[in-house]
DNA sequence: AACTCGGGGCA
DNA sequence: TGCCCAGAGTT
């Protein structure tokens, strides 16, 4: 398992390979923001900005996705992958912020919770991006990277990597640890083909030094 | 823990 | 063609 002062080195040396890791999904409001992480769910951030784009310019308020019906908006959003519960969510979720929320987006992570299709990931997403509270959303790349590296545990929850990067990282740095990790997972430790050989972080890597002797063997 | 939703992008 | 993608809900 690797201590603090590794750790940082990790994240020190990622923002080196990225240094313009950001979040993608940043919207200019925290409707947006919402709608478009919930979208983004099992695909990509780069099909999500395309069909955001219009959608963004027709639909501006909750009412708005709840004047429409179900087939128009579905129609809407084809060209996500899962769109017909993405679609379903998105409505109900639009009633429940006016019903419930005088049509704000609650600032809480565990409200955020409670709306249909909003998980952890997401409402961790949200509150940091869009309300700058401090928060480590755990998704794929994360989770993988954190694994990979021994930062926790092969065996952990999604919910204990971020339990665990919230206690070894300070907690200015939760927001950007978490963009930084998504970039090196997405483009550098990526989940089939992962660029060990060119890694500045594979000498204190605990899989990368296994795949590396795996490829020595053979 | 495993299964399902799902069209687009890329090899 | 086949495989994967900034997940969440249900069983």
């Amino acid at each position: 398992m690797l201590n603090n002062s590794q750790i940082r080195y990790c994240l020190d040396k990622m923002a080196e390979m990225f240094p313009n890791a950001h979040g993608e999904l940043n919207h200019s409001n925290p409707f947006e923001l919402l709608i478009a992480v919930l979208l983004s769910a099992q695909c990509t951030d780069a099909l999500v900005n395309k069909v955001t784009k219009n959608l963004f310019k027709k639909y501006k308020t909750p009412e708005d996705y709840l004047n429409v019906p179900l087939e128009e908006l579905q129609n809407d959003i084809r060209s996500i992958g899962l769109y017909r519960n993405k679609a379903k969510n998105i409505q109900k979720l639009c009633r429940m912020l006016i019903d419930e929320y005088g049509g704000m987006v609650p600032t809480d992570r565990d409200e955020l919770t409670k709306l249909p299709g909003v998980g952890r990931k997401t409402a961790n997403v949200v509150v940091s991006v869009a309300f700058g509270v401090p928060a480590i959303a755990v998704d794929t790349h994360v989770e993988r990277v954190s694994k990979r590296l021994g930062i926790c545990r092969w065996k952990d929850s999604v919910l204990e990597v971020e339990k665990t990067l919230m206690k070894k990282v300070p907690k200015e740095e939760w927001s950007i640890t978490h963009h930084r990790m998504i970039f090196f997972g997405r483009y550098h430790c990526k989940a089939q083909n992962p660029q060990c050989e060119v890694c500045p972080l594979l000498d204190l890597c605990r899989e990368g030094k296994k795949r590396m002797k795996r490829k020595d063997q053979s």
